[in-house]
RNA sequence: GCGUAGGUGGCAGAGCGGUCAAAUGCAGCGGACUGUAAAUCCGCCGGACUAAGUCCUACGGGGGUUCAAAUCCCUCCCUACGCA
């Protein structure tokens, strides 16, 4: 993997640039499609590809070892060939199953926390939870963390399963996308100080040994190529697939995960210790407090390397993504449009709408105004709305589209923004709009 | 015409003397969702008053029994099935 940097955003840590991956070049800021069982869901790679723009997939570590498991990825080519997607990939580690199969189980708690949100009454939320979220015991606690890994048990069938750092990386060659993660914990907003520190510490020792263990796994790879393959050992023959995974990892690039919480003197910490590893990019994890999630990222994007890539995990909303372009970030992922777009609310230029309101069951406008996708150019909010009561699977496919272009587009559009030094006024104007009719 | 089973909120369908403005599901209305436990979850859903609550109108119509009736009795109307 190559980055390379073509152009700042005068007085910010923005900037625009190419990464190159064996699978061809993301042209950075770029947003990240997520898919994480290897599907984008309800969609086509040749959907994503052609009416998306869609330059890269996420998949997931913990999700693919569990169905189909890594073994039978890479017996099917891995995750590219498997499911027929041309472009970019990387795997998240699974450590966001820490948070999300650990702190934030049965709660009703997410990474990114509001001011103005209300005290969560953690036992009626609790309650509700095991009523709906089905086969769930009394006390599951599907993630428990130690020293050395994370064990999990299956949200499938309760089987355990324990991850440690090799294990993840171990596991995400398997799969062999372009760019992988150092297993980290993403801690929940709600731990204290002493514990955010303490996982930190834990999660430095953890990108060391990733790190490490993905070095070794290349230098395996690199003498001698597919010959010393893991299946060749046994005595097997260098099978066409054992080369192409050579290939695969000897460019695998892994990045390691900043943690920290809202704590500066602990982000600071951590990109400081993460920057002293050699990792081919970073990603920045964990939990944040909305409003002040600019903070977190700019104290994190001083320090790291300049000339390696940033990809901040799991975010975001619009102008979460202007925030993070303008300060360094050149990566994102984030579940949101697909989900949202599941759920019925779709993005336009001026908020969010929900086509489940019955105000759009009579509504003859495509989803949003100026919208060049396919969705907009073929359908109308009241189809839409239709659709989605009728809960018919083609509802998912249209709003997945339109939100995965909205936001995809949005992205590409920040980038040319750079390239034509007019970034800032982009936002302002962008926002204007979004904001004002929200 | 006779027999049998029924008539409960927008629909389906529990309840069979008090704890019933009435379970549950669907439909309806609104909300949430940020490295996917997610085609998910939450709230409201007879009416009036801002809310805890208070009052009003309600389980086919009418009449009764009872301190108390969706629940028991009588009668009428209607529906389904069976027999003439």
């Amino acid at each position: 993997m190559k980055f390379k940097i073509k152009k700042k955003i005068e007085g910010k840590l923005g900037r625009a640039g190419k990464i190159k991956t064996l699978h061809g070049t993301i042209k950075t800021p770029a947003f990240v499609t997520v898919g994480t069982k290897a599907t984008v869901k309800s969609l086509t790679p040749e959907q994503l590809e052609k009416e998306i723009g869609a330059q890269v997939v996420l998949a997931n570590t913990y999700h693919l070892y569990l169905q189909p498991g890594d073994e039978r990825v890479r017996k099917m080519g891995g995750l590219n060939k498997m499911m027929n997607w041309d472009g970019p990939t990387m795997t998240d580690s699974g450590g966001f199953q820490v948070f999300s199969l650990g702190a934030a189980f049965g709660k009703n708690i997410t990474k990114i926390t509001k001011e103005s949100a209300p005290e969560i009454l953690l036992e009626e939320f609790t309650e509700t939870n095991k009523k709906h979220r089905g086969q769930i015991a009394e006390n599951f606690q599907p993630a428990k963390i130690d020293e050395n890994g994370v064990m999990f048990r299956s949200h499938i069938d309760g089987s355990a399963h324990y991850f440690t750092p090799e294990k993840s990386i171990e596991i995400q060659n398997n799969i062999g996308a372009d760019i992988i993660f150092a297993f980290d914990e993403c801690t929940s907003p709600n731990e204290s100080k002493h514990y955010q520190a303490e996982s930190l510490d834990r999660t430095h020792r953890w990108a060391k040994k990733s790190l490490e263990f993905h070095r070794a796994q290349q230098e395996k790879f690199s003498v001698g190529g597919a010959e010393k393959n893991s299946s060749v050992e046994k005595g097997g023959k260098i099978s066409a697939n054992d080369k192409n995974f050579a290939k695969i990892i000897k460019n695998q690039a892994i990045f390691g995960i900043v943690q920290g919480g809202r704590f500066e003197d602990l982000r600071k910490k951590s990109a400081q210790a993460l920057a002293e590893m050699d990792f081919d990019g970073y990603g920045i994890g964990g939990s944040f407090q909305k409003e002040d999630m600019v903070k977190g990222v700019e104290w994190v994007n001083k320090i790291l390397p300049e000339e390696k890539p940033r990809h901040l995990l799991g975010i975001g909303e619009p102008e979460d993504l202007f925030m993070a372009v303008e300060n360094g970030c050149d990566l994102f992922d984030c579940v949101a449009p697909t989900r949202i777009a599941r759920n019925g609310q779709v993005y336009t230029e001026s908020g969010k709408i929900n086509l489940n309101n019955a105000k759009f069951r009579e509504d003859l406008g495509s989803l949003d105004e100026n919208c060049e996708c396919y969705t907009c150019k073929n359908y109308t909010r009241a189809y839409l709305a239709h659709l989605f009561r009728a809960d018919e699977m083609l509802a998912s496919t249209l709003a997945s589209i339109h939100n995965l272009y909205f936001i995809v587009n949005l992205v590409k559009k920040m980038r040319r923004a750079i390239l034509k030094e007019n970034f800032g006024e982009f936002k302002e104007a962008w926002l204007n709009t979004y904001k004002s009719s929200q």
